[in-house]
RNA sequence: GGGCGAAUAGCUCAGUUGGUCAGAGCACCUGCCUUACAAGCAGGGGGUCACAGGUUCGAGCCCUGUUUCGCCCA
């Protein structure tokens, strides 16, 4: 046992204790103490990543309810891992080469995959060692990447076995083409942004008239490419020019106008300009009506030579020089100011462009429908339940699933074309192939989507397809705790993912936090530069204090608004925290001999209310500790940390602080037996908040622990605190709250700020004792004689006078605690005015409750229809009231003469 | 356009089945360097619970509508 520093300074133990932890294996799953695991995968954060403050959040939940199971005997597994995040880190490599003025097309794909691992291994994954400065007890042995050998594996057979089924499928779709990553993207990583923009009306000149169909449009660029105009078959306006040949503006190419359902009357001017190939909207109306598509747009965002003159063109540049010519032709109608709502990349938010390509796509029909009924039936549950119906919503309206990507970094599509086309899949390329008995293969140039394989995550990092032991064991897992913002992306996948390939679902509970936005509400970003760096904050505050200050400020599944300023609450806790260790190991260090009636375990003996103490302050210890225990299991059952973070700050700052080390200093002082009772309800209550606190701020527990008399072992995996259902000694007591404990501790409470009241507000200095007398009944003063020492000490009292009948002192300023008269001696110094106000003041405050009861009790309606109970309650509300201020205006009174 | 959420003290938010529910932290004011802690201690001021109706003996809480803000989807 040594002394605690005087000044707590988290960055001098916070690695210690990880490294401890880490190399003594604590976050290895154990053996079960209550015959139950509980399993969560981490929600994979990208190779390229480095920890942000939404991370801390996700995280810090996550340790939290690791921490708290192994602490209650459960055989806990937190498998860490990456994924391979194929755009971004594709393009942060390439952005590197390029500054080394090597080229892609330059380097060839192999040599550059290359380069990406190697990329990898030097600078990937920064992330996870900044989880360990988190405190996240992973268990680092299993860390998996999404690109490992086990997991490209996994990949493999879930496409194969797709395919197989006919749900894989590979063919000629308008895809959300990004021009800036290069590649298709899926329809969920597509962002909507209102943008402000024009809607340009366009004459159509009808062929062999001289009349126009006018369409309005948001990109007149596209007219190049349109193939028809569509009107609505119900739109009269333009019946009679159904079927008749339009002269498409600037190309003079002829096109048919049709009529189709999907076209609003309303917008624009009813008529709907058709380009399949640049409108997904139009594309069906293409399918429908037979129409050719064309592409004047190509990958990179320049005009093709459909465009005719405009060729080469960028597309932005095209808009303005087709406007222009419009003019000039005379077909521009009008301009009018219009926003809409412009899809682009939720990666590098470069505006999608709608483009034809040859794409690979997974058909979700099938696969969404065990994923819906296990939201239905309940087999996985959502916190809040609300998310359900987003969940189901989508699952509901969902569409086929773009899972090939223009990349090089990922796992290939493990498909091969003979010199036909036909395809074949990798590892079975029959030779000749046997459609047409060509001996040339080729493979698929493209990659997966990285979701395929995260939708995996939850099995493909136990060993699947694989039968290992840890599949077997802690599979299916238990939470999932993620952000809203991914359940399309990721968390409905691995449902449908779990239930296909393993026939079971991934996880039984999808817990959904908020968002972290900055004090003004935004969402964090790097662009804003509104995102703190969360080492520097642990470098500077601790890793406690943030993981505290997160908790409490996150309500379950509310968005945090998150200043640094906030990270204060956490970091005067835990030096809280500290400063009542360094009291207790102060008083309890040259006695341990005292201690030895503690059990061996300190804070290990069971939970008990009267448990054979008579103090009162031990009895009502021993009652909230109960309380608060069960209290926080309770919090954490159903997921609301910020509860948990708040009940455990409240008692360890204001009940055992405040009031339990104010008393024992009390006793201490005094000696004797009562001396070592103190100290052991000291060193039992803290102990008890140590392992309450622990799963929230680790490393300052842990510390602490270590240099209390008794403990053993560590504190990670020290047992949770033993309740009633739980006894832990063999024949122990039952465990009982202790009412009658809390009831006179509330009064005696009362009955010392109403003191410190009086004389803070009559200007009595702090240094300056005052006798004090309080008229109580007996019950109350027999209380206030067995805590006189108390009182006295509390409320800086120099004599105590107590009883039934006693008499009122001569010069004093009084007060109501419960039922008794609180007299604060104030000969020489009193001032009537000041007494006078103060005493208007105390009165007024109960006039109010008083006329309510009384408003209450009055109604017969009220003594009619309310519960009975509700109404005896109020009567004794009222008796207390019309008691304390009768008592009130009698000390008024008094002054008056 | 559809769905979801939020609106309570100057700020950030608690308030779980309607009856001590008007609270906490920060900020503010007053007094304290009291031998664990000034990152602290003691005391205090501060709110028409967004608005309008309704249900009820009783509404911050339940219902309807309105306004404002945020998110998701189309």
């Amino acid at each position: 046992m040594r002394e605690l520093a005087k000044v707590y300074d988290p960055a001098t133990f916070e690695t210690r204790w990880y490294q401890h932890w880490e190399t003594q294996q604590r976050f290895t799953p154990a053996n079960a103490r209550n015959g139950k695991t509980f399993v969560i995968v981490i929600p994979p954060p990208n190779v390229t990543g480095a920890l942000t403050i939404g991370h801390v959040l996700n995280n810090t939940i996550q340790d939290v309810l690791i921490r708290a199971r192994r602490m209650q005997g459960y055989r806990t597994l937190w498998l860490p891992g990456m994924d391979h995040a194929g755009i971004a880190t594709q393009n942060v490599v390439k952005n590197d080469l390029a500054k080394k003025g090597i080229t892609l097309e330059g380097l060839g794909r192999e040599k550059f995959v290359e380069s990406v691992w190697e990329w990898k291994e030097l600078y990937g994954g920064r992330i996870l060692q900044q989880l360990r400065r988190l405190g996240c007890s992973c268990d680092w042995a299993r860390e998996r990447f999404t690109l490992d050998e086990g997991l490209s594996k996994a990949v493999e057979v879930a496409f194969k076995h797709l395919y197989r089924k006919g749900w894989i499928y590979r063919g000629q779709y308008l895809v959300n083409w990004c021009i800036g990553c290069q590649t298709a993207i899926s329809d969920e990583e597509v962002e909507y942004r209102e943008r402000q923009s024009f809607l340009w009306h366009v004459r159509y000149p009808v062929k062999g008239t001289d009349r126009f169909v006018t369409v309005a449009t948001t990109r007149p660029e596209t007219i190049l490419a349109d193939t028809a105009v569509a009107v609505n078959p119900d739109d009269e306006r333009y019946a009679g020019l159904l079927g008749k040949i339009l002269i498409l503006p600037l190309l003079h190419r002829e096109i048919p106008l049709v009529a189709d359902e999907a076209v609003d009357k309303e917008f624009g001017t009813g008529a709907l300009k058709v380009t399949p190939g640049h409108d997904p909207v139009d594309f069906e109306i293409g399918q429908r009506h037979g129409l050719p598509i064309l592409s004047a747009i190509d990958q990179r965002g320049l005009m093709t030579e459909v465009a005719g003159p405009y060729a080469g063109m960028d597309r932005e540049e095209a808009r303005k020089a087709v406007v222009r010519q419009l003019e000039e032709d005379g077909l521009l109608d009008h301009r009018e100011s219009y926003d809409h709502s412009v899809g682009e990349c939720h990666r590098c938010h470069t505006i999608i462009e709608p483009f034809l390509s040859q794409q690979w796509f997974v058909r979700m029909k099938e696969l969404s429908q065990p994923a819906i009924e296990a939201a239905r039936s309940g087999e996985v549950r959502f916190i809040p339940e609300r998310w359900e119906k987003t969940y189901l919503h989508w699952l509901d309206g969902i569409r086929d699933w773009c899972i090939s990507r223009q990349l090089w970094w990922g796992h290939p599509i493990p498909i091969l074309y003979c010199s036909q086309g036909h395809q074949v899949l990798s590892g079975e390329e029959a030779d000749p192939c046997p459609q047409c008995g060509s001996t040339q293969f080729t493979p698929d140039p493209d990659v997966l989507d990285t979701w395929f394989s995260s939708w995996l995550w939850p099995f493909s990092t136990l060993g699947w397809p694989e039968q290992t032991s840890d599949l077997g064991e802690f599979y299916p897992t238990d939470d999932l705790i993620t952000a809203p913002d991914i359940i399309f992306f990721w968390v409905a996948r691995m449902v449908m993912a779990g239930y296909e390939f393993t026939g079971k679902k991934p996880f039984s509970l999808v817990h959904l936090h908020g968002l972290v936005r900055d004090e003004e509400g935004r969402k964090m970003s790097k662009s804003l530069g509104n995102s703190p760096d969360p080492i520097d904050l642990i470098d500077r505050y601790g890793a406690d204090a943030l993981r505290f200050t997160m908790l409490l400020l996150t309500p379950t599944g509310t968005d945090v608004l998150f200043g640094e300023k906030k990270i204060e609450i956490g970091r005067n806790f835990a030096n809280k925290l500290w400063n009542a260790a360094r009291f207790a190991l102060m008083n309890l260090g040259e006695d341990e001999a005292a201690l030895t009636g503690a059990p061996r375990q300190p804070g290990h003996g069971p939970l008990r209310g009267h448990g054979g103490h008579t103090d009162l302050a031990d009895r009502w210890l021993h009652s909230r500790l109960l309380a608060v225990t069960l209290e926080a299991e309770q919090k954490l059952d159903e997921y609301r940390l910020s509860d948990l973070a708040r009940i455990l700050y409240e008692f360890t700052w204001h009940e055992y602080c405040d009031w339990y080390l104010e008393m024992a200093k009390v006793r201490i002082n005094a000696g004797g037996p009562g001396a070592v009772e103190a100290r052991r309800g000291i060193l039992f209550g803290l102990c008890t908040a140590l392992r309450l606190l622990h799963p929230l701020i680790p490393f300052i527990t842990e510390e602490i622990w270590h240099h209390l008399p008794g403990t053993e072992g560590d504190l990670i995996d020290a047992p949770w605190p033993d309740v009633a259902t739980r006894p832990a000694e063999p024949g122990g007591e039952p465990l009982s709250a202790d009412p009658e404990a809390e009831e006179a501790m509330a009064l005696l409470m009362e009955t010392v700020v109403t003191v410190r009241n009086i004389r803070s507000e009559m200007n009595v200095p702090p240094s300056r004792e005052a006798a004090v007398t309080i008229r109580a009944d007996a019950r109350s003063a027999a209380l206030y004689q067995e805590c006189a020492s108390y009182l006295k000490t509390l409320a800086r009292i120099s004599e105590l006078h107590i009883g039934p009948d006693i008499e009122k002192p001569r010069f004093a300023a009084s007060d109501v605690a419960g039922s008794s008269e609180v007299f604060v001696h104030l000969e020489g110094i009193i001032d009537l005015d000041l007494e006078r106000s103060r005493l208007d003041r105390e009165l007024q405050k109960n006039e109010k409750v008083l006329a309510s009861a009384r408003r209450k009790l009055e109604n017969p309606d009220f003594l009619d229809r309310a519960k009975p109970e509700v109404v005896e309650k109020e009567r004794e509300k009222l008796l207390l009231i019309e008691e304390a201020m009768a008592k009130l205006s009698r000390a008024r009174g008094a002054l008056e003469a």
